[in-house]
DNA sequence: TCTTATATTTAGACTTATTCTAATTAAAGA
DNA sequence: TCTTTAATTAGAATAAGTCTAAATATAAGA
């Protein structure tokens, strides 16, 4: 993989920007890259602590890295697995920033995700 | 543990609301009740089901089961890994239906957790 | 009651995701 | 070049949880 970590968020961004290590990890290889689990795992701890990839948790499976840092919602398909960013308005964010605030808490990060059925899913659902 | 799911319930509720499946187990052991961990990951589980607890995943650790199964959200600290309950404004909440809903996402539940320090830890930071 | 059927519990093997370790390789300085 | 430092690696180790098949308990029927 060379000295090339800016490779993995390239990886992830070509890839619908959420990929778990070891889809970014077989999506490396497929383009000839050689480079071992390890490796990637250590690349996207790297980039994680430098705020420069998000680490998804949806509670099932491994982690996925989001390419997309920023404040934002994800909507996470119990279905297909799919994730999907949403814009946070800035407003709801102050919101709870304030009402942490109300209990000293400070605030590092705030994770909001929607958990249920994608609109494909329920198309295909309902198609049945 | 006999017939008694409910004890799970009870054990989280006299310990601060937010317990791992192997710190119910030992906390079941130490009352002198015998029980398996396999068997407090089937009553969990099946309790998340129910919608009687409610799942929370930090990203780090163990998955901890929390006795309050309304809406509302998480301040997670990053140094005790403590969990605190805070309510969750009705009005934040539908603003978030409605956005997921403009996507056409079907919303089963609402996840909303800020990771940070908690008072506590940020006074016993100060204090060195 | 005894017998059988059904459900619950269990220990331990297994799986998955991730980290750790120690060796190897590569890069950078002198 | 030789030496030091850093990066990469394979594979072992760990952590969390699930699965399986046996054991145990419970319930139901005769």
């Amino acid at each position: 993989m060379a000295k090339n970590p800016a490779l993995v968020k390239d990886i992830i961004m070509q890839n619908g920007g959420h990929l778990s290590a070891v889809e970014i990890w077989e999506c490396a290889r497929s383009q000839g890259e050689s480079v071992s689990l390890a490796t990637v795992y250590n690349i996207v701890n790297r980039l994680v602590e430098q705020k420069e990839l998000l680490e998804i948790n949806t509670g099932e499976g491994p982690s996925r890295y989001d390419a997309r840092v920023d404040d934002h919602t994800h909507l996470v398909c119990a279905r297909c697995k799919s994730i999907q960013d949403v814009d946070m308005e800035q407003e709801l964010l102050s919101q709870l920033a304030t009402v942490a605030a109300s209990f000293k808490f400070n605030t590092h990060m705030t994770e909001v995700t929607l958990k249920g059925v994608c609109s494909q899913c329920v198309q295909s659902l309902e198609e049945k």
